[in-house]
DNA sequence: ATCTACATCAATACTATTTCTTGATATAGT
DNA sequence: ACTATATCAAGAAATAGTATTGATGTAGAT
């Protein structure tokens, strides 16, 4: 396999997902698979640190990313998750051009595919389809957010905890207790002990 | 304890060090304070990727990194290790502005002061004193770098190991073996071999 | 005032990952 | 042939990461 193959394996993945939301022409393709690079993360490394500004939007090819926020008392709170086909990065930063509040590490040996906010710029102009293409998926992004605040104002953690699972099977068995527990809001204790009433209560 | 306080607190172990070679004035340890970033590196975190250009000069306030080259066959020999007090980066893509034929990672939690390189031009010329500190201080690495070759052409791999038992002490208990074998360039089980001869001849 | 939903702390148990050791066998240079 | 070293594979030991449990505490709702 050459250069140029081992590269198309790579972009694969992104070019099926934007196929499938709306199709592309070969010369749209191109520009991707010319604009977005690969790169690997490996599990704990920082994909974006608090004081930089974001200067890249991730596409995870596979692995997980999480992104949190460090409080005054040094606890993590974790905003969001992304696995497999998800999108992660800090748009605020990455639009605005200013340092990042937020952090973006790796929970898992990853494998992006990223492009840098000056090649994305140059995208929508030489491609106007993405202007679309990243309207809709933010607007996905947009709307699970909108549902996980809804939840949390709204439900108890036992609660919460049972839309995560029903909402994100996969990786609430996939990934730590312990993040769970901070993406929940919670301890990891009391999720332990959740946990536990949900066995009792099967058997 | 404000933002400013924190500041001066992680850069404070630089300006010692600085101090000790020359001492600096406030105006000096103003702009150090100025021009100079704490950065936490993780375990494994890469602080410099082969072809990239090395962009910042880093002193390491704690933790571990190292700095080695990947030959075509994979293998990784370790050039340099850098713990607390140390300077490290790839001095020749620093200064030529050229990619990178180096990686250089992080073997602990490492947390440096970095200094980038337009920075580093302003710092000389507005404060010429650091010229001087930074020759000093590249000559001691220079030094240092001329003891390692001199041993690497003229001793066995067993000699080499007792040297850098004695040189950094500390060091070759802190690592693991795999690393200090990458840096006596011999595998990890023929050190392990090594240190129970020692071991044996000792009792 | 007490009940519910959570937190905190400490101890322990469990699991996975990393590191080290050992034996067997091979090779290149003196 | 001997010495210094490598390679490969298996297993042991050490360390780090994760989960569980008990005891105790607290704020807000009823």
């Amino acid at each position: 396999m050459n250069r140029d193959d081992l590269l198309l394996k790579q972009i694969q993945p992104l070019l099926d997902y934007f196929d499938q939301l709306i199709p592309l022409n070969i010369d749209e393709k191109l520009l991707v698979t010319e604009l977005f690079k690969p790169r690997l993360y490996r599990k704990r490394q920082y994909v974006l640190q608090e004081g930089d500004i974001c200067n890249q939007f991730n596409f995870i090819v596979r692995g997980c990313l999480r992104m949190y926020k460090v409080d005054d008392k040094g606890d993590i709170h974790i905003i969001q998750f992304a696995a497999e086909n998800w999108w992660l990065s800090n748009i605020g930063s990455f639009h605005d051009r200013k340092p990042s509040d937020l952090n973006i590490d790796a929970l898992e040996d990853t494998m992006v595919l990223q492009i840098s906010h000056e090649n994305l710029l140059s995208l929508y102009t030489k491609a106007p389809k993405f202007d679309r293409i990243f309207r809709v998926l933010i607007e996905k992004s947009f709307v699970s957010l909108q549902q996980r605040l809804l939840q949390n104002i709204s439900s108890t953690a036992e609660e919460r905890y049972l839309t995560f699972q029903q909402t994100y099977t996969e990786l609430s068995t996939r990934l730590p207790q312990t993040q769970i527990a901070s993406f929940l809001g919670i301890t990891p204790e009391f999720l332990s002990r959740l946990r536990n009433k949900q066995v009792k209560r099967k058997s």
